[in-house]
DNA sequence: ATAGGGTTAG
């Protein structure tokens, strides 16, 4: 900047501080290259007497760029206008990106009316980013028009469309575009799998990564954290060292985000240990990293190592997010670290200025639900300064089936379910709840309501990767080629376990929170059957790692402690909401989950 | 003449 000055300084004296060229590539420096000044820029801009479309484009880039000013981007547009410079084809993607950032609706539509005036209605570059724009309005039939009315579509504009429908959940839509267009380039198939991921169809994600491995497309950084979310969503790990073993060989580079994917997917399958050793060795830790560790300590129910590894962010000067927040509260919510969560609750707000969103909320009316303080959750709920949605109000539902508050959870129950009609999962939980009071009518009902609504019910399955080949099964399943094997497996362990006073409880059939077909009998659940598979396979002493979609459940809980006693195993069991670690007849959550 | 668009973590 001081060199830019200088030359600034030089054209001055040789009279050329109003000419508009040489003034033009002044003004973009200062407001398009990395380490330049808008202030200045904003000077020298004030200089010149009739400036033309070029140092306004320019000018308009820097605000929402540099300076995310975009407000002031959309102003500097109007008073072009105002100067009656004719916008050209590099006017509108900047206005356009400025209304988006802004989200600014109705003057995002107005500009969208003038592109179609001043005659870019057939530009690429404009109609591709009046597509991002209405995608990120939400908007999606906006965009899809835009995209439909395009005479010539990039690859871009497919991109952007796969991407906004992955946002909202169409990935039929998503793949439909993707499919449109024959040139396909490694960003378009990334945010292909990126949108089977979003939208939890993993196998789709891990299908087309194969198909595009078989086009020989690049595996680059990007298509590497998208595939390393998608092992995480799934408990793939043998993928995952696979992706990992691959970006260490090729020496792709660690960037922030590629390391905490990396972190993440260790974590979400099951490896601590190797989470933890990649963290330490990372040479420089962004925030990222700090948030995926902590999390990952969180969900593995180590809240003090959690809390511990915050105090050490905090040493490095490390500046934590909502995210480090949102994780740190999780962290003592599966530990039941109260104090400590309240504690960090304000301490976010005080010491960080950060403002507790939805989600911190939720994580409050968890933490208090799971340790049984109906009260102090209700509290939660009641200060919060905004509507409590479908999740937090479900976080409460749980407690109240855990601690058996039924006219409350009832009240809470109904509201959660008219909030979010198509989560399934609450259902459950309010069917489950009236069950535990032997309100079999109401049971009925919501049963009743469920049908008529045509709720999909998500089947519970459990899957177990040995060498490399994932096993899932679902409750009562005989599909298994090996399945009489299993069986009879499944049985003896059983057998086995009963000695050390193992008893099915029958009477928790009724109302698990499992999600398994009530029908199958308790002993064959998808859990256990993995649990067989899992025994039948290893060798003896081996770690068996099994992945749950839905929560497991109280009976499959008590049968995997004695298990791990019994035949000396370690289970790490991934379910919906964290791991358990079954070890010595005992399991990490300590029997609240 | 100069300049413009899409992808990844939590």
């Amino acid at each position: 900047m001081s060199e830019l000055q200088q030359l600034h300084a030089h054209t001055i004296k040789l009279g050329l501080s109003t000419d508009t060229d040489t003034m033009g590539q002044i003004i973009k420096f200062c407001s398009a290259s990395k380490n330049g000044d808008l202030e200045y820029a904003l000077k020298v801009f004030d200089g010149i007497p009739n400036p033309d479309v070029f140092l306004y484009n320019i000018l308009m880039k820097g605000f929402w760029r540099m300076a995310s000013r975009p407000r002031d981007a959309i102003v500097l547009y109007l008073r072009m206008l105002h100067d009656a410079i004719t916008p050209n084809s590099f006017t509108f993607p900047c206005v356009i990106r400025a209304c988006c950032v802004d989200s600014a609706v109705r003057e995002g539509r107005q500009v969208h009316a003038q592109v179609l005036k001043f005659g870019f209605g057939e530009d690429v570059v404009s109609s591709n980013n009046l597509i991002h724009m209405y995608v990120n309005f939400l908007s999606l039939e906006e965009a899809r028009r835009v995209f439909d009315k395009m005479p010539s579509r990039s690859v871009v504009s497919c991109t952007t469309m796969i991407t906004g429908y992955a946002r909202s959940g169409f990935v039929d839509e998503a793949l439909e575009v993707f499919e449109s267009i024959p040139e396909k380039s490694s960003v378009l198939w990334n945010s292909m799998v990126a949108a089977f991921v979003q939208t939890g169809h993993f196998h789709g994600a891990f299908a087309l990564f194969e198909r595009m491995l078989d086009e020989k497309v690049v595996l680059d950084k990007f298509i590497a954290a998208t595939v390393l979310s998608a092992c995480a969503g799934s408990g793939a790990l043998g993928l995952g060292k696979w992706i990992h073993f691959y970006i260490q060989s090729n020496e792709i580079e660690l960037d922030p985000k590629l390391a905490s994917a990396i972190i993440d997917m260790y974590c979400k399958c099951g490896c601590l240990e190797k989470a933890l050793e990649i963290f330490n060795g990372l040479p420089s830790k962004g925030l990222s990293a700090w948030n995926s560790m902590i999390g990952g300590l969180a969900v593995h129910g180590k809240g003090d190592a959690a809390v511990k590894l915050f105090m050490e962010m905090e040493k490095e000067k490390v500046a934590p997010d909502h995210i480090t927040f949102l994780n740190v509260l999780t962290a003592c919510a599966h530990s039941g670290l109260i104090e400590e969560a309240n504690n960090y609750f304000e301490h976010m707000m005080d010491f960080y200025g950060i403002k507790p969103r939805i989600e911190h909320f939720g994580c409050m009316v968890d933490l208090f639900g799971r340790a049984g303080m109906i009260n102090e959750a209700m509290e939660i709920i009641e200060g919060m300064p905004m509507t409590p949605d479908a999740s937090v109000l479900g976080a409460l539902l749980g407690a109240c089936r855990v601690h058996g508050k039924v006219e409350l959870g009832e009240r809470i129950g109904m509201e959660a379910i008219d909030l979010d009609p198509s989560n399934s999962g609450r259902y459950v939980l309010l069917a489950n709840l009236y069950a535990s009071a032997g309100k079999w009518q109401d049971v009925a009902e919501v049963r009743k309501l469920m049908n008529d609504r045509e709720v999909e019910k998500i089947p519970g399955f459990s899957a177990i990767e040995l060498d490399g080949n994932i096993s899932k099964f679902v409750a009562g399943d005989r599909n298994h080629p090996e399945s009489e094997l299993i069986y009879a497996k499944v049985d003896a362990v059983l057998e086995s376990i009963r000695k050390v006073g193992y008893e099915p409880d029958i009477n928790e059939v009724l109302h698990d929170l499992s999600g398994e077909d009530i029908e199958t009998p308790l002993c064959y659940h998808s859990e256990k059957l993995a649990i067989g598979f899992g025994l039948l396979k290893s060798k003896p002493g081996e770690t068996i790692r099994i992945y749950k979609n839905l929560r497991i459940c109280r009976d499959c809980h008590c049968a995997a402690k004695l298990i791990s006693e019994v035949f000396s195993r370690e289970i790490i069991m991934r379910d919906r909401s964290r791991f358990h670690h079954f070890r010595s007849g005992e399991c990490s959550c300590k029997d609240s989950w």
